[in-house]
RNA sequence: UCCCCGAUAGCUCAAUGGUAGAGCGACCGGCUGUUAACCGGUAGGUUCUAGGUUCGAGUCCUAGUCGGGGAGCCA
């Protein structure tokens, strides 16, 4: 008898379907119980929806206490609660109730066909019981929440879109880079850090002005967790065209909203011998690619996200894939929320005006409100932008101050989703951008020698690997589309 | 970090400063090829922690802890 995935039988069961189990074939499967129903009728049954977590939905698995395929055990099967694990020998029935057209029939008493491998110790505190819960409360039980309809989902989604990024990088031509997750560099300017340090803290080794003295550290210097694959993966660049990096990173900021981890995943793909267009149109072909893999291969887990989670979310998610994204200059965004504000059309806690950030409300009113679609911002003024972002020529859409070369992709729902730019390849401009930054050349020694030996026009961006778990499900809170989350005081797991 | 809100049964929430309640879940029974099942019953409480006010505190005050929403930082 062999041991089938859950989804498997279902795959199977699709009119177009060659492979896989038929009906009337002996089955085992294995996996967690749901939910168990019990009635009277034929002399007595039960009804055990079974999980393996290959799929969105659970099994039928129909036990009987009479007639020729009586379980020995049925008392003792119908006695079973959510959670409990079991292996199940049975055969592959069109089923007689409504709501499902397969099910398996437990096969008769003679090989016990229910083996319950283990018990649910008290049912009464069983964390996810059978009934609806918060995700404020799952997320305390963050090791069983993923036994839920949603953070089942949301887990084959994630998986999904990981496979579906590597595919679509493999497939032009990238390289996937692993850059490193310690960084002694120091240099990479966004953000607190996380200090990487094997030093006693209760008695570190002192300089002489009093500080801690590094040199006595395991790297001989300071190091931290990373912030950021991009400036590491640019080498790479350099040298294998098209790279993309895919990690963890880390971010020691005191944040705690919706949208903010202090351990998250990020997709950092870098092209050479591109600019910020070509940068913007991958940004682009990479979001829809995404989102129509998951269409496409997750329609079980999509359609409940659609029903339970956002209503009309795979309306929307259609209608961003077969729509081109806005692209319009930060000097015209200005202009419309500056018009927008003046005509009545918003009110904004913040002011607008030309050279500084946007604020979450403006970018909400601009891809929420104004578009109503995933706008594409470029050309920031530079003074609210990183050292390495590329120098635009002066009077670039006709903005009325210095600009570089960098570009926001903004969706509906999330906000900012990617952040990139054209890469600052020359040599002079870095130089007095540093400078004017008050950053110390020498120690971007490595990323200034990209320039001095055969430097290219280059750029790349990081696109939030949650926020785009977040636009792709409709699910609100950051902590619920990662597994085990991170941030300020919660690290439980 | 700032502003606002909250913490009571396993979960979600009620409860004028005066005996601690419901729904769901769990358990027991009834009914049913059941499926958010339905009907009846039972059990289940250090009201987040530490102080304070009061004859009396779940309720009022102070501090703390944790959680949520918004803001900043950003992805």
């Amino acid at each position: 008898m062999s041991w089938v995935r859950i989804c498997e039988i279902f795959k199977a069961a699709s009119p177009e379907a060659t492979t896989g189990p038929r009906l009337g074939e002996t089955v085992t499967i294995k996996g967690w119980v749901r939910t168990v129903r019990e009635s009277k009728a034929d002399g007595g049954l039960c009804f055990v929806a079974l999980s393996d977590g290959t799929c969105f939905d659970p099994i039928q698995v129909v036990c009987k206490a009479a007639g020729p395929e009586a379980l020995a055990n049925f008392a003792e099967v119908a006695k079973l609660t959510t959670g409990c694990s079991v292996e199940v020998d049975g055969t592959l029935v069109a089923s007689q109730g409504k709501g499902q057209a397969v099910e398996i029939l437990a096969v008769g008493s003679k090989g016990g066909a229910v083996r319950i491998i283990g018990q649910v110790d008290n049912p009464d505190t069983y964390p996810v019981s059978n009934k609806r819960h918060t995700f404020e409360y799952l997320r305390e039980v963050a090791h069983l929440r993923v036994r839920t309809n949603t953070f089942g989902a949301v887990a084959r989604v994630r998986h999904t879109l990981s496979m579906a990024m590597h595919r679509f990088y493999d497939q032009r031509g990238f390289f996937y880079v692993h850059t490193p997750i310690i960084t002694a560099s120091d240099c990479e300017g966004a953000g607190q850090m996380f200090k990487v340090s094997t030093l006693d803290m209760l008695k570190p080794p002192r300089n002489e002005q009093g500080g801690i003295d590094h040199s006595h550290d395991f790297f001989g210097k300071e190091a931290h967790l990373t912030v950021s694959g991009q400036l590491n993966v640019e080498t790479y660049c350099q040298a294998l065209s098209r790279v993309y990096t895919f990690g963890p990173t880390f971010r020691a900021e005191n944040s705690n909203t919706s949208r903010h981890l202090a351990e998250f995943w990020m997709i950092e793909p870098e092209i050479a011998f591109a600019d910020l267009r070509d940068d913007a149109n991958l940004a682009e072909e990479f979001i829809k690619f995404l989102i129509q893999t998951l269409l496409d291969e997750r329609s079980d887990d999509m359609k409940f996200f659609d029903e339970r989670i956002e209503k009309g979310l795979i309306d929307r998610l259609k209608d961003v894939v077969a729509k081109p994204f806005r692209h319009l200059p930060y000097t015209e965004g200005v202009r419309i929320l500056k018009e927008a504000q003046s005509k009545g059309d918003a009110k904004f806690e913040f002011g607008v005006d030309w050279g500084k950030d946007l604020q979450s409300e403006h970018e909400r009113y601009l891809t929420e409100k104004h578009f109503k679609q995933p706008v594409v911002l470029m050309n920031y003024p530079k003074q609210i932008k990183a050292f390495y972002m590329r120098m635009n020529p002066p009077g670039t859409d006709n903005a009325p101050g210095d600009t570089v070369a960098a570009m926001d992709v903004l969706v509906p729902g999330v906000g900012e989703i990617i952040g990139g730019s054209q890469r600052e390849e020359r040599l002079d401009v870095l130089d007095a951008r540093l400078a004017e930054m008050g950053l110390n050349k020498a120690d971007y020694w490595w990323y200034r020698d990209l320039r001095r030996y055969g430097t290219t026009p280059h750029a790349g961006f990081g696109l939030g690997f949650e926020r785009m778990m977040m636009f792709a499900t409709g699910m609100q809170n950051v902590r619920d589309v990662i597994p085990f989350p991170r941030a300020p005081k919660q690290a439980e797991f």
